[in-house]
DNA sequence: AACAATACCGACCGTATGGTATGTGTCAAT
DNA sequence: ATTGACACATACCATACGGTCGGTATTGTT
């Protein structure tokens, strides 16, 4: 019998159904613990096509966050949460968001970036830096609106639309940890529900929920 | 020349000195990227004395998350936040001790088992258990003086001590994560300045900070 | 002193891992 | 029709890894 390469899935697409793998299994295993043979079997591919598309497996790790900030960075700019006039409403419209796509495996909802961020935090590494970027890249998404609410509501504080935009991420990677910890989404909600009431009274609204 | 066993550092402490070593380094590296040879260099034990102490690497994982609790919980029970004599002080001590040991390298400060729990949080594993008996076991005993500030101050909320003391640890382990991404420990004291900006307005007191 | 238990050493083993070398099928341009 | 670039596949390699094993000091007990 001659060889019946593996073209049922279609041709060119490989780099792709690995990235997608890398997402899904480094956020369950972490990324140290995938193996490249995990990544090619779930990607249905062979170490041939990962190493043609990815130099190492450090290289791999550094085009998954990109991918994660692409695709992620899609998501949130396709949101409604864009929508309303007045821009606290906006920043509660993203919390209240990010709260409702909290839930199933938690695999399915925590964070790429930051779980890689956790294993690879050597000063100068490759991807570290690309965690980076991809989580301050979309904190930085946030803070028009803040600065914009802050002015409307007339808020002169001694804190930032910088840092409250990037308290937002602390808290929401926080939340995915006690979430894994204790294997139960709930306490990542209920966490951003803090932090949604945490947003209303800095804004001079009572804490009603 | 005869054997000369390593007996300059005393006989008896390869099993602390292994967990010490181990704290430190898969603080820095994370757990799968810990190799066992990497903890006996560092303890300047070997391979034997490791096996001898803990029957795999996962049941060092296991001790290691012990050692934690049991380290850091004499750190904070022997600290000076219990001091005050009102409950909401004594949370807002918690905090800033907190806070105020944050620094120098990313490692000394940041939480062993927050970073095992990203790695490690199949159901069932008997790290993650591990890691969040011990995020879980911090958390509770803050719950004592929320509850008491609460009464005290006449707070009737929709939420409750339980969900407050795990959302500061929540809080804690973000900041971490965007310490080590920025790799700067800055990003995590201003998450906790939110934070006790938060328990200030939930308590009625205003932003002063 | 004799003995047993404990603590530790250091060589060794099987396997899994990241990575390489080479070959093969596909497609587009010439 | 030929060529060359690309996208894979297959077989293979060197090493690093977790773990084992037989042995040797040291300590406590009787």
């Amino acid at each position: 019998m001659a060889r019946k390469p593996n073209q049922s899935p279609e041709r060119g697409d490989a780099r792709t159904r690995l990235l997608e793998a890398a997402r899904d299994i480094i956020r369950q295993k972490g990324f140290a613990a995938t193996s490249v043979d995990d990544l090619c079997r779930s990607a249905g591919v062979t170490k041939g096509a990962f190493f043609h598309h990815f130099k190492t497996k450090e290289a791999l790790g550094v085009a998954a966050a990109a991918f994660w900030s692409q695709t992620t960075g899609a998501l949130f700019s396709a949101a409604s949460y864009h929508a309303p006039e007045d821009p606290l409403e906006r920043i509660l419209a993203y919390l209240e968001f990010r709260r409702s796509i909290i839930g199933g495996e938690t695999f399915e909802y925590t964070c790429l970036v930051g779980t890689m961020t956790q294993e690879v935090h050597a000063t100068a590494h490759p991807i570290r830096d690309a965690c980076a970027e991809s989580i301050f890249g979309h904190a930085a998404t946030l803070e028009p609106d803040i600065s914009a609410a802050m002015r409307l509501h007339g808020i002169t504080a001694d804190w930032t639309a910088e840092s409250l935009a990037r308290h937002t991420q602390a808290v929401l990677q926080g939340a995915f940890i006690l979430a894994k910890a204790a294997g139960n989404a709930e306490l990542a909600r209920e966490s951003l529900d803090h932090l949604i009431r945490y947003v209303r009274l800095l804004f001079g609204q009572t804490a009603a929920l």
